[in-house]
DNA sequence: TAGATTGTTAATCGATTAACAATC
DNA sequence: TAGATTGTTAATCGATTAACAATC
C-alpha cells in the first residue's frame, strides 16, 4: 500500500470514521453523507472526502456512502478486517489493567479486532499467573511466542528504565509496532514503529490550559 | 497568558523538554544548547528555539540555556511549578490502575506535580474503598470535593455510554480539563478542554503500519 | 430532469526548517 | 577577539478548507 505517504493524522481519523460506522445501523439502504459522517466524527465534510480519496472512490455523487460498504472498506484499509494479535510487555499495575480492559473489549465488542495473545514480565513470581485466560510468560520466551501466536505488535508497560532495552528486544523478536506507555523517550529500531501513550505528557498538556 | 495562540503541539514539546531538563544535572554551570536539548527530546534545534521564543528569551548567545533556570521557567509556563490536584472519575479496571500508577509517581518522582486528590464512582459497593490512601467517593459528591480539594482536572475512565453525561456533570462542578479514556467522542462544554487518550485509536493507528 | 453530493483542484492556513544578523 | 549559539525573519513544506465541475 501507499503507506509511506499516508499522514498519521489521516489514519487516526479513519479509525474514528470506522467507529462511527460501527455505531450506525449499516443496513443495505443506509447511506451516509460526508456531511453526516463528519459531524459525528467531529471533522468537516471536506476532510472526510479528502481522507477517503487517499484510498479510492467509495461514494456515489448525489447519494453519499453506503454505510456497511464503507465500514468494511475502512476496516480493510486499517487491517481491522481480521484479528490482530498483540502482546503486553510488563505486567505491572498498568499492564495488567490494560490486559483486562482489552480482553473484555475483545470479548464483548462486535468488530473489535485486537486480541491479547500474550503477556510478558521479568518477575519470576508473576510468571504463570493468569489475567483472565492469558498467562504471564517470561520475557525471554517472547521471540518464540511471537512466532507461535503471530503477534504483530505490543503495548509497552515496563518501567522507564527498562523501556529502551525492551524495545530493542521486541524488534529483534519480530514485532513491527509498539505503543509505549513508559514515560521516557525511546528510539525505534529500523523497521519498527513506535507510538507514545504517555499519560503524564497528556496531564501536562491539560494543565497548561487550566 | 497568550494561551489561545499556543499550539497544542508546542505545549506537548515543552513537557518533553521539561522531562529532559529534569533528567539532566541542573547544577549552576550546566548549560545546554538548543542542539543538545533537541537531540535528547527528538526534535530539531530550530524547533526548540522557536518553541521557547513563544514565551520569552531564556538563553545567552554563544552559550545556551542554563539548565536549572530553563527547567524552572518551563515548569512555570506549564503550571507544573506547583501541585496540580486532579481526580479520576470511574473506578473500574483502568481507573483504579491509573490511580495506583499516578499516586506512585507522585510519591516517588522528584518534581512530579500531579496529585490524585479524589476518585469517583457510581457503584455503592465501591464507595469508601481506598486506592492506597485515596477513598472512592460517590460521583454526586464531586462538586463538593472539587471545591474542597481544589481539583482542576480529571481522568475520565467511565464506560463509553456514561461518558458524555459525566463530562457535563464535571463541567458543572467546575473542572476545567479532562482526559478522556472512554472509547467514544465527547463534546466539551464551553470553558472545558477535553483531550482523548483512547487506546483503541492508538492500536488502529499502529495496525495500519503493520 | 432537478437536487444533492461526490471527487478533485485551487486557495488558505499553519507549522517546520533554514538562514543569518545580533551578541555573549 | 574569535567562535559559538541565540532569537528571529524568510523559505519551505504539509495539511485543511473552500469551491466547483462531474455525475448519481
Amino acid at each position: 500500500m501507499r503507506n509511506r505517504k499516508v499522514p498519521e493524522v489521516v489514519v487516526r481519523r479513519l479509525a474514528i470514521y470506522l467507529r462511527v460506522l460501527n455505531e450506525v445501523d449499516a443496513a443495505g439502504d443506509r447511506y451516509i453523507s460526508s456531511q453526516e459522517l463528519g459531524e459525528r466524527a467531529g471533522v468537516t465534510a471536506a476532510q472526510v472526502r479528502k481522507d477517503l480519496a487517499m484510498f479510492g472512490e467509495f461514494g456515489k455523487q448525489g447519494v453519499g456512502y453506503q454505510a456497511g460498504f464503507l465500514r468494511d472498506e475502512i476496516a480493510r484499509i486499517l487491517h481491522a478486517d481480521r484479528t490482530i494479535n498483540f502482546a503486553i510487555i510488563g505486567a505491572g499495575e498498568l499492564g495488567t489493567a490494560l490486559a483486562r480492559y482489552t480482553l473484555r473489549r475483545y470479548e464483548n465488542e462486535r468488530g473489535y479486532p485486537f486480541r491479547l495473545a500474550a503477556i510478558f514480565d521479568i518477575d519470576e513470581n508473576k510468571i504463570g499467573q493468569k489475567v483472565f485466560s492469558v498467562p504471564i510468560s517470561h520475557v525471554n520466551t517472547l521471540p518464540q511466542k511471537v512466532k507461535e501466536e503471530r503477534i504483530k505488535m505490543a503495548l509497552l508497560t515496563v518501567p522507564a528504565s527498562a523501556a529502551q532495552e525492551t524495545v530493542d528486544l521486541a524488534a529483534k523478536a519480530g514485532l513491527k509496532a509498539l505503543l509505549n506507555f513508559a514515560p521516557t523517550k525511546i528510539t525505534a529500531p529500523p523497521g519498527m514503529r513506535v507510538h507514545n501513550a504517555d499519560v503524564s505528557l497528556d496531564l501536562h498538556q491539560l494543565a497548561f490550559f487550566i
